[in-house]
DNA sequence: TTGAAAGCGCTAACAC
DNA sequence: GTGTTAGCGCTTTCAA
């Protein structure tokens, strides 16, 4: 097999157009001291020849990799791929991320990275040191690992922080969560509910608190007691289990907010079990309104999460930190918005204002 | 901002163990003529340092570049994406590709490419230059495309082609969609169906055509006539044109099979306009099922698509060959499954025998 | 079986 | 403004 090389390479443009490598360099890379007309001429010589810069040896060459790494928790992400659960957070953030590198001339790679073993650090640096990325975009429940933000700021690397509002290293990006709950809850109340059940979601979140503090928040306005708070961990199982507990109750909910789709879907499931009709007896509202909500019947009222918006704007900002060096940190806030489907209705009459 | 440079290299593990460079590299790739204890030497020093080779290092030094590109179409992708429409193509192919890739310390990429433009040659030529992958995964439309598959080989590059038989480069990975058209109908049959309508698929892929061949072939067997096909493009669209055309025929059929799942829900919707029950008026089958009709109501009888399977066999196919060179061509078919759920039942009794 | 040398394509640092 | 030089970390020769 013959040495692969790079077909066309900078030699070969400087070549064509007479100049020396530097200066195709600092055209490649938009770097000043260059004059128009030389500039010109070398972009005529790099799109005659085709000439496209090969990342690998840009990166040793010293610069920036313009690798940018999605890290994703593993086990959450490989078990909804492979029981097809309609969950599209990935995708979203390709959607998202992916897009917006490309228009920099970046690319995305994801990662899955195992929360929960004790060789996180292991792992993690054989992606880093691998790929050396200029940056990295975690996720909860990475984006306040200690352990992780600690390695990645020792390595020097950009980080972006979505969901994540506790201190330390890097940017980070929340979809106003306790906002969204507020105004699910709110919701609820104009329609006329009184008892408003919640289901949480994983402990290792932390925007499941803050969820839970914006439905107190709007129960607690409206002088309703915010009393019917059960534990999950966002996949249908705990949903399933926590619907059950809360119409179960003695005073049950005419209302119930899943922290995830996947339990809200099991809500309704656990409704039409106990013969409730959705929504004239129950309504429901879940997070997140992946596509299997919508899909739903009926149709869900949901939280929609703006995944791909904030995506961009991670990987916009770690870009930008890139070439403009370090960047103040405040948290950036997208709002999430509250789709009203079919699955939202005033309470029965004889409960509503019980 | 200092020179970033990598923390160990492979001179600190030959320094460290008291051999050459050479002799680390020799270990790292597991090439012969190393004596088990000097090899066991330096992979002591390698975990003790915690190295990892850089790969674009390794691709400097003209190896291979251990990436390879999944090229998927992009504004398919990216308007499911943007619509939110549940298909989990991509995340299915990141569950067998990346995985597999990881496995044999590989990275998958994920790249879009605009089929429809006169620039796919610059578009693909960009990502080809930037990355100099491996190996690349082709998915339909690109999988034929002669430009792309042209280029590709005078690259020297390997090349899976999933949903292809068209003669030409490169490995070509099928789903038995012929078969499973087949299945799908005589299900059908087996119920008792008389009239099987079909929706077929956009053209520009080659799985469109074996559908409609497997529904022929099974109509055909059974002494049924296959006159009910229109055509259809995949997206919700034209699948509710398409239904509404055979459900405006003058003999109607009693069941549909649609080659997607987004035509499939048309299919449904476009029944409950017209007040026919799923499946006691119309049975409904669609293709891929991804995870929307699992949600629909009723779920959809669905013929599953192995994709993961798929994309990991092309994964596999591309590391042997980059190991052992040029291997042989024969196509490889992992075979779709016929999932049964509430979307089938026998026709109605009236019409049944017609 | 091992090591030394040369080079991959590019950029940073410095000269001019 | 532009060119020259010296690497980046690794693998491929090829010699020992």
């Amino acid at each position: 097999m013959p040495r692969r090389r790079q077909a066309v390479t900078i030699k070969h443009v400087a070549a064509d157009a007479g100049v020396s490598l530097q200066t195709v360099s600092r055209v490649i890379n938009n770097e000043p001291n260059v004059r128009p007309e030389m500039a010109e001429r070398v972009r005529g010589s790099i799109s005659r020849l085709g000439y496209v810069p090969l990342i690998a040896a840009q990166r040793m060459g010293g610069s920036k990799s313009r690798l940018i790494l999605s890290i994703n928790d593993r086990d959450r992400t490989i078990s909804g791929w492979q029981n097809r659960e309609g969950t599209d957070w990935v995708d979203q953030m390709l959607l998202g991320g992916m897009l917006t590198c490309s228009r920099h001339g970046y690319r995305l790679i994801l990662e899955l990275v195992d929360t929960h073993s004790d060789h996180i650090e292991r792992e993690l640096l054989g992606a880093i040191g691998a790929l050396r990325p200029d940056g990295v975009i975690l996720t909860p429940p990475h984006s306040q690992d200690p352990v992780i933000l600690d390695l990645l700021e020792r390595q020097g690397i950009s980080i972006a922080r979505i969901g994540s509002r506790t201190p330390g290293p890097g940017f980070s990006l929340v979809m106003g969560d306790e906002g969204a709950a507020r105004r699910a809850t709110e919701h609820l109340i104009e329609l006329g509910h009184r008892r408003i059940g919640f289901i949480a979601g994983a402990s290792d979140y932390e925007l499941s608190a803050w969820r839970v503090t914006g439905w107190r928040a709007a129960m607690a306005q409206a002088g309703l007691a915010a009393d019917l708070l059960v534990p999950g961990s966002f996949d249908y199982a705990s949903g399933w289990d926590a619907a059950g507990e809360l119409l179960a109750a003695g005073d049950p909910p005419t209302a119930i907010i899943a922290s995830s789709d996947q339990m809200a879907i099991a809500t309704l499931d656990r409704a039409r079990e106990r013969g409730l009709a959705v929504p004239d007896d129950l309504s429901i509202i879940s997070f997140d309104d992946t596509p299997i909500v919508r899909f739903a019947t009926p149709p869900l009222t949901a939280i929609t999460q703006p995944i791909a918006a904030v995506a961009a704007l991670a990987v916009e900002r770690i870009i930008a930190e890139q070439a403009q060096g370090d960047l103040p940190h405040d948290p950036v806030s997208v709002d999430a918005e509250l789709t009203v489907r079919a699955s939202t209705a005033p309470p029965p009459p004889e409960r509503g204002r019980g």
